[in-house]
DNA sequence: GCATTAACCACAG
DNA sequence: CTGTGGTTAATGC
């Protein structure tokens, strides 16, 4: 185990800003950093929840087992939590998480954290705050996954991954072709056929896994009207 | 009915 | 894993 390795650590959440020196070293104390590569799995759904998981960089997937296919629930990009839901929700983890891009997390003994949610109000208001946006966001990709047509979830998509994930209209896309039929609730067929549409109709361009975005305003066009 | 959409299947790079 | 074509079920004029 790391000592003290939380004091000087430089990707800090916002709740752990608020931690005090003291409390920063036993956090320290109470946590193990590990590395994983692009695949491997950080949790698996339906086992029991172990720890507070943090990722202090990479990129990860959510995703769950539905009734006929897996679904990706969202892209969850460092630094930021992870599996918070069911640690303090249920005993037994709802969902799995995967490294898709190389990462690096923390494990974090769930009885210390709960100590700075009892002693430190700020620090509890963070972890709400946090887990308030992670509510309103996916609300958001429920009410646009049920009403937007397939066009329109590929452009939002595409859009959401080039703004949030990697602030660049240029980004080599970490997931497979399947994996963004997962992420937008349809097949891998109609992956590849809008992927190329979009191509024609000068919107993308594609190289390989690298992905431009063109045409940002037509994209956005498509994902308000399909 | 006929057109459109998008999933499913199959097969080839 | 990706690209395509054919087929098919559901839905909307």
């Amino acid at each position: 185990m790391k000592k003290n390795s939380c004091k000087h650590c430089s990707v800090k959440s916002k709740a752990e800003e608020i931690l005090s020196i003291d409390e920063l070293e036993e956090l320290g104390r109470s946590c193990n950093e590990v590395d994983f590569k692009k695949g491997e799995s950080i949790i698996k759904e339906g086992t029991l929840t172990s720890n507070v998981i943090y990722i202090k960089n990479g990129l990860v997937k959510i995703h769950k087992k539905g009734p006929h296919k897996e679904l990706i629930l969202r892209l969850v990009k460092a630094p930021s939590y992870l599996g918070l839901p069911s640690v303090f929700g249920d005993k037994i983890n709802q969902y799995s998480a995967t490294a898709i891009e190389n990462s690096t997390a923390c494990y974090i003994s769930f009885n210390a954290f709960q100590k700075f949610i009892f002693t430190n109000g700020n620090f509890a208001l963070e972890i709400i705050a946090e887990l308030c946006r992670n509510e309103i966001n996916d609300n958001q990709r429920w009410v646009n996954q049920s009403q937007k047509n397939v066009n329109g979830r590929m452009a939002e998509t595409l859009c959401c991954i080039s703004h949030h994930i990697f602030q660049n209209e240029t980004f080599n896309l970490p997931l497979t072709q399947s994996e963004l039929g997962d992420l937008t609730g349809t097949s891998r067929e109609s992956v590849c056929r809008i992927l190329t549409e979009f191509s024609q109709d000068g919107i993308i361009s594609q190289a390989g896994k690298e992905i431009s975005i063109i045409n940002a305003e037509k994209l956005e066009k498509i994902s308000k009207n399909g």
